[in-house]
DNA sequence: CTTATTCCTACCTCGGTGGTAGGATTTGTC
DNA sequence: GACAAATCCTACCACCGAGGTAGGAATAAG
């Protein structure tokens, strides 16, 4: 598994907000509520994205969180990025310039390269405005028959 | 990490024995040594492959392990389904029509989906032959502009 | 009958996932 | 000023899969 709840509780909690929002603060205990997800895990994770900038936060009564942009200025990867700390698919591709030591004459190492920039690809083109927005097209891909095939 | 070493181990299997063997048998210690990786742990591994049909083995003196096929007849989607059992990249999009109790109104749903598509539409495109000639363009991609842009 | 090999079963360690618990701090409202 | 509602912070923990290891039984070639 390549995104663990993590990951996924962060997507939610992020569509949680853009929806429920309307310019103001939103609560936690109100988003564990609605998404039916633990108040106190859902904590931790939404430290993170506050700590990453993705959210701001107004503590003390009425307080809660609020997204730092336009859900469209979001795409998927960064969010996920900063939950999960990598998204590569195999560990022998590690983004911080450490390579594996057998990089040089491993031959399946151009696969996992191609997968890696598959995924990011995919990811980074799908912003929460489109989770939003229910862009089915675009996340599922049917209207691209060159790539359907391909 | 969506591939773990079970997988990564079978993919360079198949790839060392369809270099090594010749028409004929190539022994697991043969296998593990050129790899330098341990002879136990792959020997797991490829129990898997042979008895999921995709290597053939002799037992005793000369024995050994050599493709059930052709490596163009091979798609790496197989042989990492056979060994991680899913290539999904979440939990809730789990394959055995088991589906997450909240998929009916679930938001990000079509997201993974679309990922999950993504993933195994390159997986299933490239063969074990493409590995063993090393065709980077197809498997990094960069002769389809359309899709770099996409 | 010896040797090289696959086959089978059982076991082990470690770190990450998926949480839980409790309190300190801040802010709005009466 | 008191209270309530909220975030913030630190610590803890159980479980399970990843990544092996170990030892021997069965089989086949020479």
């Amino acid at each position: 598994m390549m995104v663990s709840t993590k990951g996924r509780y962060a997507l939610t909690v992020m569509t949680d907000i853009a929806r429920n929002s309307d310019g103001g603060y939103v609560s936690l205990a109100d988003i564990a509520e609605r998404q039916k997800l633990s108040m106190k895990y859902l904590e931790s994770i939404i430290a993170i994205l506050n700590k990453g900038g993705l959210l701001e936060s107004l503590r003390g009564k009425n307080g809660g969180y609020k997204l730092a942009r336009d859900p469209g200025d979001y795409n998927i990867s960064e969010i996920l990025l900063l939950t999960e700390g990598t998204l590569a698919p195999v560990n022998c591709i590690m983004q911080d310039g450490v390579q594996c030591e057998k990089a040089a004459t491993c031959s399946t190492l151009p696969l996992w390269a191609g997968l890696d920039k598959v995924i990011e690809n995919y990811l980074s083109k799908i912003t929460l405005e489109d989770i939003i927005n229910g862009n089915r097209r675009k996340m599922l891909g049917d209207y691209c028959d060159h790539c359907d095939t391909l």
